[in-house]
DNA sequence: TATGAATGAGTGTTCATTCAT
DNA sequence: AATGAATGAACACTCATTCAT
């Protein structure tokens, strides 16, 4: 059984490894540019390799998001259960771009790969989403957070919540998808951590109750 | 001379031509799904002639873009001449979008086709864009407006033009590409324009001064 | 329009040689075995090339089944329209094969690349074909003739015309099935068409009347 | 020794599993359509194993055919050494056809097979096959029956016995592709089997000699 | 000037076969 | 003996671009 557990943990590392290039590859070249045979060529296998591993493009495509979405919500979530404050936790979720490379590449290929993927559908529809995708649980998550800054006062009672949620989370694109189209390595200067932190305040700011204190809403505290 | 003169307009008329169809082949399939093949057809010529008025796809989709803006900046030009407050111009500025169909629509082509091109580049660069685009009088033309906000004591005096410029464009892009997921006829429905508004709304008051009153920020007034 | 006449010529003709080339390899390499590059490079084009003419290799398949059952019943029609005989109409009919190497090569296109494209479909279905196909023609004509045979007295008046037009077209294809099977020198050696006779007779006694004179069945008068 | 001779037992049970499970899969959807890859996980195997039976996948559709005709023959040959007439031996050997279901499917594969196999060589070639494969003994049984119904009278003495046989196997060939292509369920179907008979008939009123009794042809008796 | 015709370089996908363990 | 993993060679199809006329 020494074997065979070596085996499986052999196939999931390849698994990984094809994963990982292909992430890089859409990092650093975009979505679009990436074939099925930049990735085998990356992971130095076969097409057809990279076939056995994964059974179309697409599906290879949305496990890179699936992945992505679950990484960057298993790193949020433990604050978010200390019953934190809800604009903490908002501070915590912008973060999780401003401060951990890692998350924020973990949004480049959700955006990037997912508008790839369905460009008929927009990321965050003004309906309901019927069919819960991995872009479902950051937006649920963010609906709560949202919420939670709303019912402790501090955001504007009057403040659309699924109108928040979408400017947010297309924010996160946008801010995303231009941090792709920069040269790989420039993507964490500091001149654009300082940029997005300021977007973010600007943002609070919008959302924020007439009344509530200005300093309060100081994302650098 | 008249011929020549004659060839000339005519020349100048199939460029027109071309531009046009491939402008309406975009905001109704979308950047990616046409190909030279199509907006030739559309603009009954060959391939070849399309390459005669333009020598590669991506020159042809820049002129598409350069001239969207153009268009966009030449309507929004009689306005700000005026002598219109700043907050009322940047209104104007976004209500391009959400009242004028034909803006709207140079916005869609704007972002899309610049997307689509250089993935590579961010559109609203944090540094100094070197060669001035199509996108160039665009910005400078908000960093104007938001400046004059600033002047006139609406906007938070310590608000980074270059920052909230981007914002604001960037906001814009997202909205616009959203917009162009959507099928064609439903793009100016109530309520996308609604949520359009509440958006622009939220970001005028994170742009305020601490201490402006809050009715004077209203954009339905 | 000289000009345009010949582009229309040469565009035909090398439409002509596309079909041309697909029916050779066809013919000595079995309808599995070609690929639309094999067909391109035989035809000393681009694949992109043949693509311009035909959109599919379904579509130019079936294209070169309609010109092979056009073909035959060209050649056949002319005989019909003489008031000929039933059994001698069915001679004919069966001659096609026999002496016309052309149409012996019709139906070996026929019913190969009918068989390749559509392996879930019997080429004489028992129900009557919904959708007429190129096939559809044929099995008219020989029922046609076949009633006629009837008619004439010839034929068992019991003898049921679509298991009679099944079965005698089921030979033709396993015939020519065999045929394209051979060496392409070989196909047409008297050994061959000394056997196709021996059927051909057996099939006609097979379907004649009780009584009738069996020299009047002879084929080879 | 028992561990040694189990062991050969186990190898040879595999053998069979193997090929019972092609066998299933080229009967319920065709032999284009089943792979390698199909066979070992419908035998729970590994690919890698059934190359080790079997080692190539031309060897293995062989194998399948051999089998086939084997058991084929099995069953008819009881019946012939009985001293039944000609007749009625071509009638058990047609009925292997309509009313043994198993003898059925042996012959959809032997010939679907043997067609997808090797598209070159006709099933029942002029010459004589200078290697004998599975399909030889059914000729040389099938030919025994024919030269049977001539020595009894009932065929036409001039009958070319090598023609007959092509011909009927050609029919039991086509009839059975045709059967082949059917949906699974319906291929027993009572119009099929009627169908069968009237063929059957047909060709063994072709074979018989000109002056027999028509009803003693008759193959429903 | 205008164009019909041609194509090279890809794209995603499949499958019989091999090989190290 | 058994197998998981790997792959080369194909395949149908697409598209921006070029060129002779």
């Amino acid at each position: 059984m020494g074997i065979s557990e070596r085996r499986e943990r052999e196939k999931f590392e390849r698994r990984k490894t094809i994963l990982k290039c292909a992430r890089e590859l859409i990092l650093s070249h975009g979505v679009q540019n990436v074939s099925m045979e930049d990735i085998a060529k990356k992971a130095e296998l076969s097409k057809a390799t990279v076939y056995l591993y994964f059974s179309s493009k697409d599906i290879l495509l949305n496990e890179i998001c699936e992945e992505a979405a679950k990484n960057f919500l298993e790193r949020l979530e433990p604050f978010l259960k200390t019953g934190i404050k809800g604009l903490d936790a908002l501070k915590l979720f912008w973060r999780g771009y401003v401060e951990m490379f890692g998350n924020f590449e973990e949004m480049i290929i959700i955006f990037q790969v997912r508008n790839f993927m369905m460009p008929g559908i927009p990321i965050v529809s003004c309906e309901v989403q019927s069919t819960p995708t991995f872009a479902y649980d950051i937006i649920e998550t963010l609906k709560k957070i949202i919420n939670q800054c709303k019912a402790e006062g501090v955001f504007d009672p009057d403040l659309n919540i699924d109108t928040a949620t979408r400017l947010l989370l297309s924010i996160f694109s946008i801010v995303v998808e231009n941090a792709a189209r920069m040269p790989h390595e420039t993507r964490e200067s500091a001149v654009i951590i300082e940029d997005l932190q300021n977007v973010f305040q600007i943002i609070i700011r919008g959302f924020a109750k007439d009344d509530v204190d200005r300093s309060s809403l100081n994302i650098n505290s």
